[in-house]
RNA sequence: GUCCCUGUAGCUCAGCUGGAUAGAGCAACGGACUUCUAAUCCGUAGGUCGGGGGUUCGAAUCCCUCCGGGGACGCCA
């Protein structure tokens, strides 16, 4: 159920039957109608909504857009429309419709019916995989993971709101280079503590989460690794630290709020024989080429200028080559999209990714990148360098520690993912007063506070089909309405522009159109029938703060 | 050098699939609690939307160019 686009659908739709009717009646000549927008109008003076098709037609009509405005208006059959008040010609040749209140008086109704499930959009039928975070399991969740974990969460909400079949993955990436340095680095710690005097590698991991690792290995086996053959000692400390650290970071999201329905190992698709089997599929449709002992995928994109390597002159497929194999393998799994969330450092692999995709025989946009700009930590002025090698940056587990998840939530998506994230702990800590997320919260608890007054008064809400809603007539009132009308719009749009800080955003201004409303106006000892219908607006109020709270992995408390 | 993001009020940012008089929070100033939570509300003040061109009936929004900030350009991931 989604008012606006209703609303929408039905004015453009008795516009498009003006415009049909006074073709055939000779008053307007032209091809097509064209892709005209109803809009919410910024100013109130402008109506509920505004259309533009006169001004857009002007040009093929040959006719002023205002009389081409006047043509539509006498030919919209404005009976039809019952909550229609006026239509009138504004400006170059707007197109302003004002309603009355009766659609809005519905809301409420419609609200208290769904309750939980207000904001959902109907059902698509189309299967969407977000995968978010993937961090590597070689150390901590750094901020960047963080903001990418708000983020993609937010987002599979919002799809999921939007009518989507979403599933959550977290690809972890248990294969590769990276994990020979974290196995050299383990290695070496394991013999130091073990009273060994060997060299710590020079591009390994130094973060002290490392050591630490290490000794609960140490705890489990003593020394007597030392004893085994190089290879297989390796290869158990790889093993037995990879389990923890993918324990560590499944922990930690949960903690934030993220539960995912995937977790899906790189290594099993070295293993299993699909990265080759890829590399050999590209190969035999002619996109791949040898140079100097390599194997080059050969690129199709215009706007990648230069190929890239899959195999190594040395035998070993690179990240790349496995990222196709992934790639091939969610669609496979049946998704008509999937989106990845990166960091903009990433930005460079977006296209060659595509051309794989499309080489495969699969649609370039079916794969969506949601590029996020980094996150830079500071103390106060002070930058804090987010390095896994010297680990002296905040993890997350921390940070949740320290603020809290839903204020931290909260931060990482409120702006937009376009935007750079200057986080200052120091600042964060100590204006953890004046965060954005309180204000919210407070609403919420101040309507469950009115219905525990209302309830040890022996006030209750009779049934919902007997409240006259037309009672609530005051500006407050009906800007409460509009608002809570927009919420499933919000979340479709927020969707479609892959754009979860408008959900923030959003029920920020929702949370304060609430407390304008409570500091101007009463809800209980007024009149009976006033009262009730009031009461029905906080209970609408409520679910919609509590829905667009959950979408942001934020909590709802009733008490503050 | 090529590519991506970014530049809007003192600060942090919305608005950017073109719409009418550019918004919010913080900070500043002035007000509001004998009644449902003052973690709140109301008001005032604050702007060459980085500069310059262009497209359009109309540009913060689209295009070009210049300037500033961040990032990416590996047989690393």
């Amino acid at each position: 159920m989604n008012p606006i686009q209703h609303t929408k659908g039905l004015i453009s739709s008795k516009i498009t039957e003006a415009l049909e009717l006074a073709r055939k009646e000779g008053l307007i000549k032209y091809n097509s109608v064209p892709d005209f927008v109803i809009e919410v109008p910024r100013e109130k003076g402008h109506g509920d909504f505004a259309c533009n098709a006169a001004m857009i037609m002007a040009r093929e009509a040959k006719m002023a857009p205002r009389q081409i405005a006047e043509i539509i208006i006498k030919g919209m059959d404005i009976n039809e429309l019952e909550q229609l008040e006026k239509v009138e010609i504004a400006g170059p040749g707007f197109i302003n419709i004002f309603l009355n209140n009766k659609w809005l008086h519905k809301i409420p109704f419609i609200v208290e019916q769904i309750g939980d499930s207000f904001g959902y959009n109907e059902a698509r039928g189309c299967k969407v995989q977000v995968e978010f975070v993937s961090a590597n399991p070689t150390g901590n969740l750094h901020m960047g993971n963080a903001r990418g974990g708000a983020i993609g969460d937010t987002l599979a909400n919002i799809l999921k709101y939007a009518g989507y079949e979403v599933e959550r993955e977290f690809y972890i990436n248990d294969a590769g280079n990276q994990i020979e340095i974290f196995g050299d680095s383990l290695e070496a710690r394991y013999l130091q503590l073990t009273g060994h005097d060997v060299e710590f590698p020079e591009n390994g991991y130094a973060g002290q989460d490392l050591i630490q690792t290490v000794k609960n290995i140490i705890k489990q086996y003593g020394d007597t690794l030392c004893e085994l053959p190089k290879e297989k000692r390796r290869n158990l400390i790889i093993e037995h630290a990879l389990e923890e650290k993918v324990a560590y970071i499944k922990k930690t999201l949960l903690d934030f709020g993220i539960e995912y329905d995937v977790w899906y190992s790189e290594k099993t698709l070295h293993e299993s024989g699909v990265v080759q089997q890829v590399i050999d599929t590209l190969q035999e449709k002619g996109y791949i080429y040898e140079q100097e002992g390599a194997l080059w995928f050969k690129t199709s994109s215009s706007e990648e200028d230069k190929d890239n390597v899959v195999m190594r002159a040395n035998g070993l497929p690179t990240y790349f080559a496995a990222d196709i194999a992934y790639h091939q393998d969610k669609f496979q799994r049946g998704f008509d999209w999937v989106i990845n969330v990166w960091g903009a450092d990433h930005h460079g692999h977006v296209n060659r990714m595509k051309d794989a995709i499309e080489a495969l025989g699969y649609k370039r946009d079916m794969l969506d990148v949601l590029l996020m700009q980094l996150v830079r930590l500071y103390r106060g002025k002070d930058l804090v360098r987010m390095s896994k090698r010297t680990g002296t940056t905040i993890a997350l587990d921390e940070l949740i520690e320290e603020l809290g998840k839903d204020a931290a939530r909260f931060f990482f998506v409120m702006r937009s993912p376009d935007s750079q994230l200057d986080f200052d702990l120091r600042l964060a800590a100590e204006q953890s007063q004046d965060n954005p997320v309180y204000y919210i919260q407070y609403a919420h608890a101040r309507i469950c506070s009115i219905f525990r007054q209302a309830g040890a008064a022996g006030i209750k809400m009779p049934a919902v089909s007997s409240i006259d809603t037309s009672l609530l007539k005051e500006p407050e009132e009906l800007a409460l309405l509009r608002k809570i009308a927009d919420f499933p719009e919000e979340i479709r749009v927020s969707a479609q522009t892959l754009a979860p800080h408008r959900i923030a955003r959003y029920v920020l201004d929702l949370a304060g159109l609430f407390h304008s409303f409570y500091n101007r106006h009463r809800v209980i000892n007024v009149e009976a029938e006033l009262q009730d219908a009031r009461l029905l607006l906080m209970k609408v109020t409520r679910i919609t703060i509590k829905n667009a709270l959950s979408i942001l992995g934020v909590s709802a408390p009733e008490y503050m």
